[in-house]
DNA sequence: CTGCATCCAATATGATACTG
DNA sequence: CAGTATCATATTGGATGCAG
């Protein structure tokens, strides 16, 4: 398999082929939302230009393996460009390409809504817990 | 934007809260952009007011212990709603809440875009899988 | 500084069996 | 139907050491 895997994933009654597990679609929003994938494009997004280093203290808690891998899965799905200067000692810097910031917009208002909504969240959490707090969900 | 998340954790020099690993704001957007997070408030934006069984068929590939432990930490969080009905067999009804249709909203933006964009993403992929392809010595 | 490889621990996930 | 409990496995995450 190689070109043109892009056809549509067509057996799904869905308007959004995400929630079929076969399309690749599921795949780039996973980095896109996933853990790491979502904090390292929002960093871009408020930082412009990073190094890596400068990532790694801006998304608090990602360890130098998470980062990295992070950052290849977003430069291969053209989300993230990397320019590594042959200086010593070496420099690279991460920047959102075009496509990453746009998605990075919608990540952000995504972002933004549940932040300023979290008083919210937080009261549910305590009705949850109180109803079923002998039992647990969450931590 | 509208910047009124609010001083939830307050130690963090960025206008987002979720990158400090402390903040209860970044346990929340995992609950909503986690891998059967995001699949799951798909579902229920689109088709309404859904039983479980109904859930598992939407969100493909989710295993019976998934969803459940998905739709708990929702419901944790105020986004989601359940109404058990005492009937025989029981039912239970599934939907989001006020606040779960206004993350749903932007959540659903999102992977509209990338969706969207999946051709660019495809794209990027082949050119990025080219070039790392050669320094494949071994396994 | 950037980053890959490796070993080990922690989690997430999945299949199955079981209960109400 | 709607879950919960449990076990086995897969994947992730983290620390460390090494290299360019």
């Amino acid at each position: 398999m190689d070109s043109n895997a892009q056809q549509t994933c067509g057996d799904s009654d869905s308007a959004f082929d995400v929630f079929s597990r076969q399309c690749p679609s599921r795949g780039t929003l996973e980095d896109v939302t996933g853990r790491w994938g979502s904090l390292t494009i929002g960093a871009l997004q408020e930082g412009g230009t990073l190094r890596f280093n400068e990532l790694r203290r801006r998304v608090e808690g990602v360890s130098e393996k998470m980062l990295s891998q992070t950052l290849h899965a977003l430069e291969r799905d053209g989300l993230v460009s990397r320019q590594a200067q042959p200086t010593n000692p070496p420099r690279v810097d991460y920047e959102l390409t075009p496509l990453g910031q746009d998605v990075a917009e919608r990540l952000l208002a995504l972002i933004d809504l549940v932040e300023g909504r979290m008083p919210e969240v937080l009261t549910a959490r305590e009705r949850y817990d109180e109803k079923r707090g002998d039992r647990e969900g969450r931590a």
